[in-house]
DNA sequence: CGTGGGGTTGATTCTTATCAATTCGGGTGG
DNA sequence: CCACCCGAATTGATAAGAATCAACCCCACG
């Protein structure tokens, strides 16, 4: 983990220059490190920093009154977490560690810092903040209209993609609960359709690790198009 | 509608200065209007342009492979419509009139030239940008994890709050379809559902009036919070 | 008067949740 | 090395919630 990890994800959708590369890893000095289960930031509370997740995995949730749960993002490492607070008084979830996680807190001024010296790096921020939206809204299309085992499939090839994963093998730190209060399902519910899943041959999932069988027709029995997580800066500013 | 609406509509999260509601006002020339049901944008076309809303409603929704329908968003007067889609080379979803709309489209790059001229509008569309996120969110939270019947209220509850409305009796011009496919509900569960809401004496809804018999209550059992609507620029720069 | 779109209602089926019991596997301590 | 324990996953039985299908009503509009 010797190089910047956010500098690696955001060269994904953009080509940096030395000066941005700079001013990024101001963003990730300053690690933390947190234990599987520990809570990185708490719900409602005023929260002035926001996270940047330079190893192992996290997740964003909220606490209903009735004490059921949905999780709301998965962060991978590279990703910037709590960006969407940013206009708010108080956080509006609760941050957990999946892994053992190392993550950078910084002040939420020092990203209208770099918006006011670079205005490509805020294309860029603004660009990432768009393609969590299109996250978000593929989860809404996959909760709201999808049955059990298509929403289940398509979660694998987000987290697929996500991932950068040209094998059809790879691991996925995920706890069954953890997926199903990701997708709207019961703990129970994710275990069955997972083994349905098994025994279609479309994709294997045991203990953490996930193996493809039918790459083509898990994407088609999926309804699944990767075209939300392609993002490019070039886009952004033609038109 | 002598007033630019994108103008009001902005003042609720930062006052601006003159300079920045000029720019702001170059975003809402050349309005054109759309008849109810009429398609604004379509779906998977290289669209280079973001829409302004100056009067009227429309929304945004995906189809998929088995012909279900989702909407994504619902967009009133003064809302940018597309922004999420900055970074991407064709659309992710369709844009259409709910009513008679007057809509002004103008092209993605007019925005990044206001982003090289304001950083504080940056900052205001970013903060934008996390609100709809936030909104999203809730949504994922509603469908994910409540039964229809709250998920109704709340949604209602949303819905009045966005429209900046203290009346507990307002307009609200959206057939059942549009709402059930919004919320993951088929329109007969929604229409069924709104008889209970009926029935409870929470909520009362019919041909497009809402009429809210008891706010608190209807919050209480909605487990309604509305501090995800409530963005502020003040809270952007600090921390 | 018809006609059609939207809404309501009932009967039935399907999907998913819930509850409970069992298994599996990895760690711990004797 | 074995007994035990615990969390996670599986399996079965049942119940609840929502979809679907079909009929019907209502009413605005030609």
């Amino acid at each position: 983990m010797q190089a910047s990890c956010i500098i690696n994800q955001f060269n994904h959708f953009a080509d940096l220059n030395p000066e941005e590369e700079d001013l990024l890893r101001t963003l990730e000095r300053d690690p933390k490190g947190y234990v599987a289960g520990e809570t990185i930031s708490e719900c409602n509370i005023e929260q002035t920093c926001f996270f940047t997740i330079k190893s192992g995995w996290a997740y964003a949730m909220r606490t209903l009154a009735d004490g059921e749960r949905q999780v709301l993002d998965i962060f991978l490492p590279g990703q910037v977490m709590g960006l969407r607070e940013i206009g708010f008084n108080r956080s509006l979830s609760k941050m957990v560690a999946l892994n053992a996680v190392e993550a950078c807190p910084f002040p939420k001024r020092r990203l209208t810092e770099i918006f006011d010296r670079s205005p490509r790096l805020s294309d860029l921020f603004f660009l990432l903040m768009a393609r969590e939206q299109s996250m978000l809204i593929e989860r809404i299309i996959n909760i709201g209209r999808r049955p059990a085992d298509q929403r289940l499939a398509h979660f694998v090839l987000e987290m697929k993609v996500r991932l950068n994963q040209s094998e059809n093998e790879f691991e996925l730190p995920l706890k069954q609960d953890i997926i199903g209060d990701a997708l709207g399902l019961s703990s129970v519910h994710v275990s069955r359709t997972l083994g349905k899943l098994r025994e279609m041959n479309l994709v294997c999932m045991e203990n953490s690790h996930v193996r493809i069988r039918d790459l083509d027709e898990l994407v088609e029995f999926a309804d699944f198009n990767p075209a939300y997580l392609e993002s490019d800066i070039n886009w952004a500013r033609q038109g």
